[in-house]
RNA sequence: GGGCGCGUAGCUCAGUUGGUUAGAGCGCUACCUUGACACGGUAGAGGUCUCGUGUUCGAGUCACGACGCGCCCACCA
């Protein structure tokens, strides 16, 4: 095999794996590294990577979020920019902490019982599997990722980081600690915020319980969903006006079960119209009771523990899990006769996010982040960025959605009862003094960091028994500080000067609220420069559309439609995967991966490939024949790249080509600017195929082929101006797939233009208005119009398509028999012609098949053909004009139409209306002839 | 209870500010193993753009309403 050569089979996992390591190895994706190659001369373009989950391994969400910023990485790096893409991972306290425990259960052990130590080192172990896994999934999808830089949330920089913005906010009041009903998964043991709480409708059940009245005959019915949370109950509430009950406000109702007092009282809160009007005030229980019990400074009665079982304080249910409390209660209500009655009932049940058990409602005291302090509020400026267009939003309707959460935000619950995560930095004394480590200082011990500044003493009475607050800290705290932690904030390093703030942001739309915002939030909290506009963690945010299964199903571990990256990789390459996922991108619509749509993009694959290889095989033939020398694309190179270089002798074809090229260039980079990734691809899709394949390679097919013994001295120039044309087109047209389609598109590169240098860094056609040939377009319709025409009289008539026949072109224009004239060659072997007759008159039906076009007729001469499929196609073609034509005039004779219409319009109408005209008139013409031979029984 | 998105060919979807003849891929039909590629070539069939009303000279595109599907937010037991 020669130099050049190109391997039959396209195998995309060998390639695949070949350039994924050596990417790796060369760092080209270093900018540092790739400014030595080649000196970037437009600006900075940064994104810090949404972290990944060390929860397992990548899917297809993040493959396609990865595919989505790779895309604009590489043709920003390409363009001339400066590109940083930083990668790492996050430690996903709950997920990650939910996933060790499970399986720490298949071991048939719990956290508690290995400790804390132990357990945390066993999260770590796992973060080394995952976080080693997911790096390899990265490198397999060709993520253009700078790993110099890799960042984890919990390493020293990243927790010195959350020190440092923990003790900023603690100082200036942002973070106090309260004692809140907050939402509480009683499988994770820890608080929740509001975000990791999913609704979900249920089936259910309302009770109606009586409540005697106490020391009278009388009850009051309460309804419920939660008959196990009466035995908390401190009041019964109605709505100050409600009639019915105005008389009973301040009276007093016997508890059932638990036989306790409890006043009815009056609250505005009450829904009058909802169950009896009266509802059960349980304020350890349930948020608005909550509400409702501060108001009127009830007891707090907390009946449930950690697990969800009922607790010391409800008596002889102590002990039952909250379902089965709820039985036996409801049990033993109507045994004493005070359950009125149950009604079928649907409501929303709030559900741990990770875990998906039902959240208890729980009185603890937890750590808060004030978002809105009217002296110090995180929010405010975080609304105005956006609202100011300082971030724009893509697409924009979820700037509006974020505006309407960050508008009436409360404050974020940050602490978590887990064992993984950053320990809050804050040590408690007997005394209840809390006091906050020294500084940000952090060290590593056994390879896990912690706060090096402890204090010494307690704050409020010097005691120096002080134990650190077992809690840690949200996971999204530390994500929130992402954009300039990972660039070494709190120091003011280079990096931080240089990428922050980062040019783009990509994530999914769940992230919105729980990432995005605290970003915005932060940024603009903790970096220090004067304007806003410096504070921002990202100037654009890009929100992906979901990857959904074929039927359009999200897809879930539960529903078990999952589809791993690296199945789909190996089935059909990462290229043909990345390419799907990109055109199946329009914005704002959800992804459903279908295998047909996998399978046709790696058609695609294969099909470049093979362009590839036709064009190889035809240089080495050249090159051995002395037709083209060795260095002929090593000079080629040096004249510049593709777009930028001149053609000598550039043949017509050549030319129509090069302006294809300007044209696709621009739709491409103007399609990514505005993440229209699916119309950039499409773009591509089609040039490549139906314009460079399908026309351009058949067309210049005789002219590149190897000289043959009778070629002709003069022809070796017209041959190597072709060749010349060639390689600049198909190196112009690797360049614009690269982004897409990485791996091949470098493999290629590599073995037909420069196998020292990645395309990676080659610069990025931008296209050229003034390369664009409006008439040179315009011929070629006419030409491939006048093939086709031919094509298709000939599959009409059935003649085997092998088979070397004569055919005629005609038109009453010149210009049009000119350039018949002058593609003659073309036009005799794409139809497939043993000769081409050009005529200015009219061609007669009989003896051959005629079809007329508005510009020019075709005909193929041809004893047999038949007639009455002719008829019937004639006919429905006639039928069509007849309809077309018909909404024209009407459209025409309307008189606003032509007052009103922009001129354009209406001269564009007519036009088409007088080349309908004709057309009519000849298909009219032809189908009556045609009728006429085929009633009268003519010969064919 | 609010808010958002979607409904275009058998299937999956494009269609940027309203303007000529509504596109693609897959699938389907016919012919073709022609020295890049059968993961291919050539040609073809297939659509009252969910329905209704309106704005407009002109609506797949804008407005309102209906129907169907999906999602998000919300403290109503």
């Amino acid at each position: 095999m020669t130099e050049h050569e190109i391997p039959k089979a396209y195998d995309p996992s060998a390639i695949e794996r070949h350039w994924a390591r050596a990417w790796v190895r060369e760092r080209l994706f270093t900018p540092e590294v790739a400014a030595q190659q080649r000196p970037p001369d437009k600006g900075t373009y940064s994104l810090c990577i949404p972290p990944p989950n060390v929860t397992g391994s990548l899917h297809m969400g993040h493959m396609l979020e990865h595919t989505q910023i790779d895309i604009l990485m590489r043709w920003r790096r390409m363009q001339g920019y400066r590109v940083l893409w930083l990668p790492g991972t996050d430690h996903a306290g709950i997920a990650t902490q939910v996933v060790v425990e499970r399986q720490l259960a298949q071991e048939g052990l719990t956290r508690q019982q290995i400790g804390r130590e132990e357990f945390e080192r066993r999260v770590w172990k796992w973060k080394a599997e995952s976080g080693d896994r997911i790096k390899e999934q990265m490198v397999r999808l060709g993520a253009s990722v700078d790993w110099s830089r890799e960042c984890f949330t919990m390493d020293a920089p990243r927790y010195r980081a959350v020190l440092e913005a923990f003790l900023r906010l603690y100082r200036e009041g942002l973070i106090y600690r309260g004692r809140y009903i907050v939402h509480w998964c009683p499988r994770c043991q820890t608080a929740l915020s509001d975000l990791e709480v999913v609704h979900r409708e249920r089936e259910d059940k309302l009770y109606f319980i009586k409540y005697p009245l106490a020391g009278a005959p009388e009850h009051v019915v309460v309804a419920t969903t939660r008959p196990e949370t009466m035995l908390g109950d401190t009041a019964v509430a109605v709505h100050p006006e409600d009639d019915r009950y105005r008389m009973l406000v301040g009276r007093v109702v016997r508890l059932p079960l638990v036989n306790r007092d409890i006043p009815i009282l009056a609250d505005e809160f009450v829904d009058r119209d909802f169950g009896t009007g009266a509802i059960k005030v349980t304020p350890a229980h349930d948020a608005d009771d909550f509400e409702i019990g501060r108001r009127h400074g009830l007891a707090e009665i907390t009946v449930l523990d950690e697990q969800g079982r009922m607790n010391e304080q409800a008596g002889g249910y102590k002990g039952l899990d909250r379902y089965e409390a709820r039985l036996r209660i409801v049990d033993d209500l109507k045994a004493q006769g005070l359950l009125q009655k149950t009604e079928p009932y649907r409501h929303g049940v709030g559900l741990c996010d990770r875990c998906k058990t039902p959240v208890e409602p729980r009185i603890s005291v937890q750590w808060f982040c004030k978002m809105n302090d009217p002296a110090n509020s995180l929010a405010a400026p975080a609304i105005r960025a956006v609202r100011e267009g300082l971030i724009k939003v893509v697409p924009e309707q979820y700037g509006r959605i974020y505006l309407d959460w960050m508008e009436r935000i409360y404050d974020w619950c940050i602490s978590r009862q887990l064992w993984w995560g950053h320990r809050i930095p804050v040590w408690h004394c007997a005394c209840g003094g809390l006091t906050p480590a020294k500084d940000s200082r952090v060290e590593v011990v056994e390879g896990r960091p912690q706060a090096a500044s402890p204090p010494e003493k307690c704050e409020k009475c010097g005691s120096a028994a002080l134990t650190q607050d077992p809690d840690v800290l949200d996971t999204w705290f530390s994500s929130a500080l992402w954009p300039f932690s990972t660039f070494g904030w709190p120091d003011d390093t280079a990096d931080l000067r240089e990428f922050y703030p980062t040019t783009l942001m990509i994530n999914g739309f769940d992230i919105l609220f729980f990432w995005d915002a605290r970003m915005i939030m932060s940024g603009l909290k903790f970096m220090p420069r004067e304007r806003a506009e410096e504070r921002i963690p990202f100037r654009t945010l890009y929100i992906h559309a979901l990857v959904r299964d074929p039927e359009g199903q999200k897809m879930s571990k539960t529903r078990g439609n999952v589809v791993d990256p690296l199945e789909l990789i190996e089935e059909y390459g990462t290229d043909a995967t990345r390419f799907t996922l990109a055109i199946m991108a329009a914005p704002g619509t959800d992804i459903a991966l279908s295998p047909d749509r996998l399978r046709s993009y790696r058609a695609f694959a294969n099909k470049i490939w093979n362009a590839a290889r036709f064009i190889a095989l035809n240089r080495q033939r050249a090159e051995q024949s002395g037709a083209l020398s060795a260095d002929f694309v090593t000079a080629l190179l040096a004249q510049g790249p593709p777009d930028a270089r001149g053609l000598t002798a550039p043949a017509w074809v050549d030319a129509w080509l090069s302006s294809r090229l300007h044209r696709l260039s621009r739709l491409v980079s103007q399609a990514l600017e505005d993440f229209r990734f699916h119309e950039a691809a499409h773009e591509l899709y089609h040039f490549f195929w139906h314009e460079f394949c399908d026309w351009y390679l058949e067309w210049i097919k005789p002219v590149i082929a190897p000289p043959s013994d009778a070629k002709a001295a003069a022809d070796a120039e017209e041959q190597r101006a072709a060749w010349q044309a060639l390689f600049t087109h198909f190196e112009w047209a690797l360049r614009l797939l690269h982004p897409f389609m990485p791996f091949l598109t470098e493999e290629l590169w590599r073995r037909q233009f420069d196998a020292e240098h990645s395309l990676a860094l080659q610069p990025f056609p931008q296209g050229d208005p003034a390369g664009f040939n409006d008439a040179i377009e315009k011929e070629m319709e006419l030409v491939q119009e006048a093939i086709t025409a031919l094509r298709e009289i000939r599959a009409g008539m059935k003649i085997d398509p092998r088979k070397h026949i004569p055919g005629e072109l005609s038109s009453t224009e010149p210009v049009v028999l000119e350039l018949f004239r002058a593609r003659r060659q073309a036009i005799l072997r794409l139809a497939n012609l043993s000769q081409l007759d050009l005529s200015a008159g009219p061609l007669a039906a009989e003896g051959g098949v005629l079809r007329h076009t508005p510009r020019f007729d075709a005909r193929i001469p041809y004893s047999q053909s038949d007639l009455a499929a002719e008829i019937k196609r004639l006919r429905k073609e006639k039928e069509k004009l007849e309809k077309d034509l018909g909404a024209m005039r009407a459209r025409l004779a309307d008189e606003e139409f032509r007052r009103k219409a922009p001129d354009e319009v209406v001269r564009g109408m007519e036009q088409r209306q007088s080349e309908y005209n004709v057309q009519y008139e000849k298909v009219t013409r032809l189908l009556s002839d045609l009728e006429n031979r085929y009633n009268s029984g003519a010969p064919a």
